[in-house]
DNA sequence: GCGATCAGGT
DNA sequence: CACACCTGATCGC
């Protein structure tokens, strides 16, 4: 859950996914995703007074966000606020202080964060340098080397803060089988059920809350055919997901939920209480999604677990494990990290200690600091220089090795902005808030980490694996791109904002676009019907166009899950206005020196 | 009566 | 295991 108080120390006229306390007073709100836990106050009173006596205020989110945030009429107030802008569309934003008219500019990149639907990061590009709020995010290995706005040019960008989503930012959740893994094997196990007739059927046990509609809608292509739902008030305003869920019993897939306090759905019991025609019982399987992580050693990765004699547990998470959120941050490098959540079990400052880990080393004692650039497979001295591309300061946490000291990090330069966004040049040095965690005590006291158990080797009786390991498809050594479409579509489709008609941005930075033409989810409500919070019953009679189905058996194509080496990019020289590309005798020098482990200070 | 907070359950 | 959420109890306005 997010401890995120809303605003970040660079723009703390901005808040982020909270609107009460201090957040009241924000000069513009930006919503990451629609979970309750990311949107306290959004509908108190007080917030609403603000925006009724504000000429300025906004709200900018992704344009799914904005609405499955509409979806509920107790946030349609927000409507006239809201800005939903595109995602990887630099946008200005003026910062305005209504009182004063002091302003402040920003520039604002939506990135995909694929947590839920609509789900988004923010990257903060300003006065006071980059800094990204990932809102919640699982992303998976080499995701941020694919995106085109952290980088600048060949390189990623100077970050100077990643506020990240931190949730299994702990080594127990080591790795977390990949999301086209957990639910190809959902896949298997549900088309290996239903195949054995109409009365066998798959209840889906999901938690309320916005994220499972990219499972549904697998589940409804490939097997042309709806999942039942309590009811579709919160998609209503999501035609692409509606056509994947009906409100209908009789299907063979359901997800429907135990209506209030009625609880007599044991045995083989849907909740719905849906039986087949002819009144015969049928069979329900019963798989919950839940999520399942691996230690560091544990090559199985069984994504399904057998609970009971037709139950299982289906892995499925959310939020990046703790190989994807390192990968993301030691490919950043920001200056700062700071954890948005606290993992179960640990504490604030143990998540910032390790946070810490991943950013670049501040060159406390060294004024005389220069950056260098992109180093690949720079290691300590004590250990051999490793090339390739692991250049992952693995920190000793798992190869059994005693703790080694952290290793000199890759410098990088403070990013030149060649982009056609032109936030105004950060000043060098701020002084830092309070980056946690001094560091003269700097042993990494990450032992208690290292015999933790694991979680799923209790497999049960028949813990044969649908899956055999497999991770995520990923082309390694991709460059970063977006892939644009011409395959069959997945989960893109619903994790990124679709285009809007209106592409035009804000980018006279004084009056964003208040209002909005329709937007592109069709089903333009113009005057809310009479949909209440409640149970809603119609039959959205909607054409189940199930034309594309037939990606199902392209599976696996199999990269190693354990090498959780990211496509980095390649070694860059730094084009700075006060230096000029070294000559290549002057490079094996340095290599040399590195190589040797060699105090690089001297070098020139 | 409403909101904020916490405990407990799924 | 958790996640995100709901419900109900309590306290304060």
């Amino acid at each position: 859950m997010s401890s995120f108080p809303g605003r970040m120390k660079e723009y703390p006229y901005i808040s982020l996914d909270r609107f009460d306390h201090e957040n009241l007073h924000a000069r513009a709100y930006f919503l990451s995703h629609c979970h309750k836990d990311h949107m306290r106050g959004i509908k108190a009173p007080k917030l609403k007074r603000r925006l009724r006596s504000s000429r300025r205020v906004k709200l900018y989110c992704s344009p799914v966000t904005k609405e499955l945030l509409l979806s509920s009429r107790k946030h349609l107030f927000w409507e006239e606020f809201i800005v939903p802008l595109e995602l990887e569309s630099p946008t200005q934003i003026s910062l305005v202080d209504e009182a004063s008219g002091e302003s402040e500019e920003v520039v604002v990149t939506l990135l995909p964060a694929g947590h839920c639907p609509g789900s988004v990061m923010f990257l903060f590009e300003g006065r006071h340098g980059n800094v990204l709020y990932t809102g919640d995010f699982r992303l998976a290995l080499g995701d941020a080397a694919r995106m085109e706005h952290l980088h600048s040019g060949s390189r990623v960008k100077d970050i100077r803060s990643v506020y990240v989503d931190s949730t299994f930012f702990d080594p127990r959740f080591y790795q977390i089988p990949s999301r086209e893994a957990c639910v190809s094997a959902i896949l298997r196990l549900a088309g290996d059920w239903m195949a054995r007739g109409a009365l066998h059927v798959l209840w889906l046990n999901c938690k309320a809350a916005y994220g499972y509609e990219y499972l549904f809608a697998r589940l409804g292509r490939e097997f042309n055919t709806r999942v039942h739902v309590n009811n579709l008030q919160m998609f209503r305003r999501m035609p692409e997901i509606l056509s994947y869920v009906t409100t209908e019993r009789q299907t063979q897939i359901h997800a429907c939920r135990h209506p209030k306090g009625e609880k007599y759905l044991r045995g083989n019991r849907l909740p719905c209480g849906c039986r087949s025609r002819d009144g015969a019982d049928l069979r329900v399987l019963s798989v919950k999604p839940t999520t399942m992580w691996f230690g560091e050693r544990m090559r199985k990765t069984d994504v399904l677990i057998k609970s009971g004699s037709d139950a299982f547990r289906a892995c499925f998470s959310f939020h990046s494990s703790y190989c994807e959120v390192k990968d993301f941050l030691s490919y950043l490098r920001p200056a700062r990290v700071f954890a948005n959540v606290v993992p179960m079990g640990c504490t604030l400052a143990e998540v910032t200690r390790m946070l810490q880990t991943t950013c670049r080393k501040r060159p406390r004692d060294d004024p005389a600091y220069k950056p260098l650039g992109l180093l690949k497979g720079r290691r300590a001295a004590p250990t051999p220089p490793r090339d390739g591309q692991s250049d992952d300061d693995d920190d000793g946490l798992f190869d059994g090795s005693p703790p080694k000291k952290k290793p000199p990090q890759r410098r990088r330069l403070p990013d030149e902005r060649g982009g056609r966004t032109p936030p105004p040049p950060a000043p060098e040095e701020d002084s830092p808030p309070q980056p946690v965690a001094g560091d003269a005590d700097r042993e990494e006291r990450t032992a208690n980490f290292l015999d933790c158990t694991e979680s799923n080797d209790d497999s049960e009786e028949d813990g044969r694996s649908e899956e055999d390991e497999q991770s995520e498809g990923d082309e390694s050594g991709t460059k970063w791109r977006r892939r644009t479409g011409s395959e069959p579509p997945k989960w893109e489709d619903f994790f990124a904002a679709e285009p809007l008609p209106d592409s035009q941005k804000s980018l006279d930075g004084q009056s964003p676009p208040g209002r909005r033409a329709p937007e592109a989810s069709g089903e333009r409500e113009d005057d809310v019907d009479d949909i209440d919070d409640v149970d809603v019953d119609d039959d959205f009679s909607l054409s189940l166009s199930a034309s594309a189905s037939n990606h199902s058996s392209q599976n696996r194509e199999a990269a190693e899950a354990d090498e959780p080496t990211p496509p980095r990019l390649d070694f860059d020289i730094p084009c700075t206005p006060d230096s000029k590309r070294p000559s290549p005798e002057q490079l094996t020098a340095l290599y040399r020196k590195l190589a040797r482990g060699d105090d690089l200070s001297s070098a020139d």
